[in-house]
RNA sequence: GUCCCCAUCGUCUAGUCAGGUCCAGGACACCGGCCUUUCACGCCGGCAACACCGGUUCAAAUCCGGUUGGGGACGCCA
């Protein structure tokens, strides 16, 4: 096979939401398996709509995923005087003409049609125009549009799709469309397979939402005598009332850069991605980059559409249950060294960060987030529900505090006194503090559990947490005693 | 209204092309148990699906037809 040579072409009119990252990744991969280049273009043919802030965006987006590219990006817009040139070409070969119906009679037409439920499309008026015709009501300045000419052929235009098969259309079921705006600016269908073609796109992964732009451009390489691309349509990504997930309706939920913010790590997050409308064939779900780059392949890709299950005020998921285990289990199985960067840049943002954790305390930032992490979902729970471990200043949950403290108002003597003894303690152990802990509970009187449960909400402000002794050992002796000390301020 | 695509547990999916090994496998979620000072992790177990109707066949989740359902497109957006 020659190189590959496939594009990830967004439209700067937004963020990056999960549908363009998925497309993104799709494309990427591909081309990693088969050791072709990707190419970066921003479609910003839309003047209107496209902002530099979405390119940045967008941009910031695919880093943050490491989705890596090998060209550009190239701007649509740079571009230009090639679609312009392409469209003289058209014109002159008969293969477009111009259309003078204005915006109005169209959309007069267009919702004539509509209401009396006829056939919605272009009706071809100004596609018999005589040439004098023509030219006379553009030297009076009418304004006009170029249209592409369908071919008047019998039987069906089609291409073999990588992942849906034969697709096939009826050459009378394709209207006459639209390649240049009155204004004079090329429109995407046109743009797009231009740039296409002078990129030398050899694979095209794109949604399914394109099927019947792929037809029309099928039609536009025909017309400018350029070999067609594999076409790969891709099942799209609905949301859990099967409506297309978009920015509008769904909000931050489906922007990549949420994810990012809410302590996904990037590769969790392809990886969940990865999953929403393809599969290897077997058991496998966790792949690590090379495994996937290995596994991928375009024929694999699902027909079906695929649902992103994220439930609108689920008090116990915040997104997709499938993306947060994914991102779970990578949290909890990564190596520490290669977890401990991220986690250091989540501490930073909190002012929780010490500089001690790189150099002399940095066997203990490993220890600690090996120890924390398995109770952990996202990065930034190192930060709120591990603070304690990080800051001395941290809140007390209600909960524990009720359960596990202020029901036993004993506690407000023995956990002192068991600071006491642990200031004394030489060896300040898993097994001396548990042996400490366990003769308090004995000596007053109560369940062990007690003490270690009054003791976790007070060391830690947290009702839940890894065993307690091994906490106690990781705060340190002195953080400890001064901790329970306080211990009689929390009650009112 | 027209055209196109799709259809397996609640969700992501394996199995469909080459029909039998599938009274349908895995994962997430959920439920139960073990572990335990708590909560997790981990481990063990459970619940749960071939949209429907016909046809072909000794045999259909798998092939064919239809029905229904869902999605997409029909823009001087991309």
């Amino acid at each position: 096979m020659q190189h590959t040579r496939l594009r990830f072409p967004p439209s700067p009119t937004g963020y990056l939401h999960i549908g363009g990252a998925r497309t993104a990744l799709y494309n990427w991969l591909f081309v990693k398996k088969t050791g072709g280049r990707l190419v970066l273009r921003i479609e910003d043919t839309d003047a209107d709509r496209s902002t530099e802030e979405s390119i940045s965006g967008i941009i910031e987006g695919l880093e943050w995923l490491g989705i890596d590219w090998d060209e550009g990006p190239y701007f649509q817009s740079d571009f230009s005087a090639d679609h312009r040139r392409a469209a003289e070409k058209l014109l002159q070969e008969g293969k477009a003409y111009h259309c003078f119906c204005t915006r109005e009679e169209l959309e007069q037409k267009r919702e004539a049609a509509l209401a009396a439920k006829q056939n919605v499309g272009y009706d071809g008026t100004c596609r018999e125009l005589g040439e004098a015709q023509v030219e006379a009501k553009l030297q009076a300045g009418t304004p006009a549009v170029i249209r592409f000419k369908v071919p008047e052929r019998q039987g069906k235009i089609g291409y073999d799709d990588k992942v849906l098969g034969r697709i096939e259309s009826s050459y009378n079921e394709i209207d006459d469309f639209v390649i240049v705006r009155s204004n004079g600016s090329p429109l995407y269908l046109l743009c797009n397979v231009v740039d296409d073609i002078r990129d030398r796109i050899s694979h095209v992964v794109r949604g399914q939402d394109h099927m019947t732009n792929t037809m029309k451009q099928l039609l536009l390489y025909e017309a400018l005598e350029a070999p067609v691309p594999v076409f790969a349509h891709m099942p799209l990504t609905l949301d859990t009332k099967k409506a297309k997930i978009s920015k509008r309706s769904h909000g931050e939920i489906v922007a990549v850069e949420f994810y990012r913010d809410h302590g996904f790590l990037p590769w969790a997050f392809n990886n969940f991605l990865v999953l929403l409308g393809w599969s290897p064939g077997d058991d496998r779900e966790i792949f690590s980059k090379e495994e996937l780059i290995e596994a991928f392949s375009l024929d694999r890709i699902n027909k079906s559409a695929s649902i992103f299950n994220y439930r609108k005020g689920d008090p116990k998921f915040f997104t997709d249950p499938k993306a947060i285990a994914i991102n779970e289990h990578y949290l909890r199985t990564m190596a520490v060294e290669e977890l401990a960067p991220l986690v250091k840049e989540v501490l930073i943002d909190d002012g929780l960060w010490h500089n001690d954790y790189d150099t002399g305390l940095r066997q203990w930032f490993f220890d600690t987030i090996d120890l924390i992490r398995s109770r952990f979902h996202v990065l930034t729970d190192f930060a709120s529900m591990g603070r304690a471990y990080f800051s001395d200043e941290f809140e007390i949950e209600e909960k524990p505090l009720n359960k596990n403290l202020l029901k036993h108002p004993g506690l407000k003597q023995w956990l002192p006194e068991l600071a006491d003894d642990y200031e004394r303690l030489s060896d300040f152990s898993v097994e001396e503090t548990e042996r400490l802990a366990r003769a308090c509970a004995e000596r007053v009187g109560v369940k062990p559990g007690v003490v270690i449960n009054g003791m976790r909400t007070v060391v830690t402000g947290q009702l839940a947490g890894p065993s307690m002794f091994d906490v106690l050992v990781t705060i340190g002796q002195q953080n400890v005693v001064t901790r329970l000390r306080k211990t009689p301020q929390l009650f009112p």
